[in-house]
DNA sequence: ATTTTTTGCGTTATCGATAACGCAATATTA
DNA sequence: TAATATTGCGTTATCGATAACGCAAAAAAT
């Protein structure tokens, strides 16, 4: 509770000189500086945020690069629901949160969006750098500390942060759940196989997914074989097409569906449209759409995995802010909690936690 | 970014009836009134936190009224932590928080406890009303707010606010996925059962979780039986002389094991000590207790639920901080999420998320 | 009719950090 | 040596909300 003032006064000093030792505004002697300091310890002094706040009156600039809200089966959408969210809170104090969309599958999009945040008067940036190889020349060359969201480049080590997932491990554990759905119809006939969807694009996080549920099941039930059915628009009537394609070359169902997104939805709507016998397959996949949720009330999602994207996104709004205008020691790595949602506990997950 | 004086010049007022009028602070006309609540809205007023913060220099003081951290397994000391937490934050804005522990299984410390924090000059509470019938009465007659945390008290509907949890529905959830953890053996031989652990002491949650349970249970395994194992201390000896007793008595082990609350943790390093055969019956239970989360990683315990106790407290705290120093609206009724823990994601859940 | 109380409103110091401004004293250059 | 630049430090207005203080005018009580 010790103030400016008296941290000034213990050092024998005034307030403009302490002031400008905290904020290394140049103009003082390193012995004064060390004086002050010891004082600072001893009074254990912290700068009181609302004073600091009331009198910035500076309106700070953040910049948001992410793909395109459609993208990814609306994954996109979720992050940013969260980045406004933060942001409306934001602006309420005179704060900025321009957001710089891009296209995942054009490297010249990611590039145009990288290179407009940069020439902005942006003081930070959040960055879902997805496309590593357009971003990391222009990122290399840049002082605007930056956070990395959802994807990081681990050699980049000017990052302020990375806030992200464990994605390979959220495919051992789909593997995991899977496992337990079938445990009881397996080993029954021959031929058994479980069906996983790759859906469209290549993305990091998608391969860590399915390459992390592969391992699993490999390890768990040897016995049982993994097809796997590439989907190459993000589309409901696409995948229905494809499923309806597979299922007439296929003639034995597969005896569980694990989709590494949210186009979980997809097939749960296919399913369904086939009856009884399809829709009570076991099926595993990403995501709480909003408005869509009835799939997993119904039972025909089993498990739905999420590691809260909007979360993600306010987050890491949050921590950006804290970072730059705050000047707070924010974690390196926060790696989201991996959750498991089913129908006795999606009514608790609706809606914000936290926020 | 309207100010007060912005909204004082459109109502042509000045500054001090505006805020007279904001706080209802006696002294002013309707008419008046009525004049600047228009301006207000016209021009977007929100009050500037920092300069109302900066301003407000009064210490503000809340209580905590809840039973020991050692009762209920230990689960108090994890609201306790959260609570701690949040009171960190705010000690160090000058304010004060008091926590007032009882002992759960006395009226007369109950009592004593909230009594002593009503005396206090205490703005407001956070209580944890396990014993809803020695508090009703003394809650009935204080002007004090308060939120109420884990349990509610339906009928007192002066209070602030709840923030808990539903605890029949994870009873329910710990159904579900009892029911895939036995569905390989299950309906192999005669005479199966499941083992639910009853917990010492009556609790309202721990009777809803079982209740939940033995409703999925009969409805979806009807075939299985469950027996129940009352415990009389909370003390991890207690537990494994109980345990033994049981299985001398029942030389048929159960196929699976549910405990309704942290005690599962004492379950796991019996069966552990009992060698393969019993550890690897599945075993679904609450909370991760800090320093216990081995018994998870090792699979003994396959499945843990919980309602994430330090995020409740953590919340808690803040809620009331919310509502009484900044004046914002809070929600009447907050249910926190429904966590499904497992070795693959524990790792992921450890430590704080948000706060 | 006079005193007292109440009501309505305006003015202003204050909270703590910040940064602009100003003034010496010292250092550097011409 | 004189002119100029640099360094070190003190003083002060400012951010916006708050609440104490003061002063009339109106209302109520005597």
């Amino acid at each position: 509770m010790a103030t400016m003032k008296d941290v000034a006064e213990a050092a024998g000093i005034s307030i403009g000189t302490v002031d400008r030792i905290i904020h290394n505004r140049g103009r003082y002697s390193e012995e004064t500086a060390e004086l002050v300091r010891k004082s600072m310890k001893e009074l254990n002094y912290t700068p009181n945020i609302h004073a600091r706040g009331l009198k910035q009156t500076k309106k700070h600039i953040f910049s948001v690069v992410l793909p395109h809200r459609e993208q990814d089966g609306g994954y996109w959408r979720l992050v940013e629901e969260g980045i406004l969210k933060a942001a409306d809170e934001l602006i309420s104090f005179g704060n900025d949160i321009r957001i710089f969309p891009f296209d995942r599958y054009s490297s010249s999009s990611c590039i145009d969006a990288l290179s407009g945040a940069l020439s902005t008067d942006t003081e930070g940036m959040l960055i879902a750098p997805c496309r590593p190889d357009d971003m990391r020349a222009l990122l290399e060359h840049t002082n605007i500390p930056y956070i990395f969201i959802d994807t990081n480049i681990p050699d980049l080590k000017r990052r302020t942060a990375y806030i992200g997932q464990d994605s390979r491990q959220s495919g051992i554990l789909a593997g995991k759940l899977m496992s337990l759905l079938i445990a009881r119809n397996a080993s029954t006939g021959q031929d058994q196989y479980v069906l996983v969807v790759d859906p469209p694009g290549s993305n990091f996080h998608l391969n860590n997914r399915i390459e992390g549920f592969r391992y699993y099941m490999d390890a768990v039930m040897p016995e049982i074989g993994l097809m796997t059915l590439k989907a190459e628009a993000d589309d409901e009537l696409h995948f229905h097409r494809r499923l309806k394609e597979f299922q007439t070359k296929n003639h034995l169902l597969p005896i569980g569906i694990f989709a590494a997104n949210s186009s979980v939805y997809y097939i749960a709507s296919f399913l369904e449209k086939e009856g009884d016998e399809c829709s009570s397959i076991p099926l595993i996949g990403y995501d709480i759409i909003p408005g869509r949720e009835s799939a997993v009330e119904r039972g025909t999602i089993d498990f739905i995995l999420t590691q809260q994207p909007e979360i993600q996104g306010y987050r890491g709004i949050i921590m950006l802010y804290d970072h730059i205008v705050l000047k707070k020691e924010v974690n390196k790595e926060v790696i989201m909690p991996l959750n498991i949602i089913t129908r006795e506990n999606i009514h608790t997950f609706t809606g914000y936690v936290n926020g």
